[in-house]
DNA sequence: CGCGAGTGTGTACGAACGTACACTCGCTGT
DNA sequence: ACAGCGAGTGTACGTTCGTACACACTCGCG
């Protein structure tokens, strides 16, 4: 689509092309999104993005380098959103509801977060270069919770947030725990939000 | 090692082995902690596990099913664990450090647990086969954890002990967390401990 | 207006993959 | 003793992968 002003011989126009190394991450996070790392390929993300195969390395020097980028933008992403909601909490009962609707969020919004968070995590398990991303962004979450939180408190919501979240979608029901749709029987939706307002009113900041 | 009354022509004692499948999965698990679930195939595993390449096929439907299978038999045997450590635990308070011993040993226990554990959780994050392992073993965990704590505090301590041990290694150093050797500086053991103390003190049965 | 420089592309190659399938050979029944 | 059967194996095929590299095409400059 938008092919507004492409040279008439040429597959693209060449030059005016600038973000096109942006397109190729967000075309990454994407292909593994939907196919995982382990099937995430150079061709999958350059048919994605719409840039010939030989960009790929040209951009990048090889995949790692690529999931590298891709997660960092990711892990940015998803901490910036985390941050926000925390700078925008008056005080501690605000930050208290924030938590939970991060939680409930983050757990029954989209699969995408989820998935990228977990293979994010097996990534970083493995390989030193990638814990580097998680332990920026877990250093920047657990900051945002200590704007209303004693840092011990802030580890442990900050563990515990993790868990929620990870742990959540598994509880429901084995189908897929994507929309919400589950009011009717009220097991999660009624259960997640007052526990974990149990656990994080347990100690507070002042 | 033991390659005690093997026929001398051929390769291997062709039906003196009937365990070849229980290698063959343990086989599979070492090379998904050693190389992800990305980087391990057929003849990795083959290799690994001493059969020929051809008794994969032959043993497993594919590759989803050995990657099931061995991935039941470990999520079996860190559950068993978990449930043993809960059963061995005579009142609440010995619940509480069994809790404690379980986060400070998958922590800074062996790296393997934890690289297997994200594994699955990627797997089980995109495909709902792998989300009845997970399914089933969270369930045991929460049934041990209520023998001690009310439904809702199980609940809350099963995510914060998969929090804490998904985020603790990243935590104390970028370099490898694995040995503990690490006692002189306190930081680890020293914060980790009195914090999931303090939060598996939150509330208590009976 | 022509031309070098260098950015970006298409293709081809070697390696590794999963899987099918013809075949071997140890065991068993007679 | 030996024939037959089936459990188990080796190999070969088609596909897909990452990467290297020769080449096209654009742009700025003289």
């Amino acid at each position: 689509m938008d092919a507004h002003d492409r040279p008439p011989g040429s597959r693209l126009g060449r030059r005016n092309d600038p973000d096109r190394r942006d397109r190729i991450i967000d075309a990454c996070l994407e292909v593994v999104a939907g196919s995982g790392v382990a099937g995430t390929s150079h061709r999958k993300v350059a048919a994605r993005a719409d840039v010939p195969l030989g960009a790929m390395t040209y951009y990048f020097d090889g995949m790692d380098d690529l999931l590298r980028e891709a997660f960092t933008r990711f892990a940015t992403s998803v901490s910036d959103r985390f941050e926000r909601r925390m700078a925008e909490a008056p005080d501690v009962d605000a930050a208290r509801e924030a938590v939970v609707a991060i939680i409930l969020e983050d757990v029954f919004g989209d699969d995408r977060d989820l998935v990228l968070s977990h293979e994010l995590y097996t990534l970083a398990a493995r390989e030193p270069a990638y814990r580097a991303i998680t332990a920026g962004w877990m250093a920047r979450s657990r900051a945002a919770l200590e704007r209303h939180f004693d840092p011990d408190t802030a580890r442990v919501l900050d563990a515990l947030i993790e868990g929620l979240t990870i742990t959540a979608p598994w509880t429901p029901r084995p189908a897929t725990p994507a929309r919400s749709s589950s009011r009717s029987d009220g097991s999660p939706r009624g259960s997640a939000a007052p526990t974990c307002r149990a656990a994080a009113g347990g100690r507070r900041h002042h």
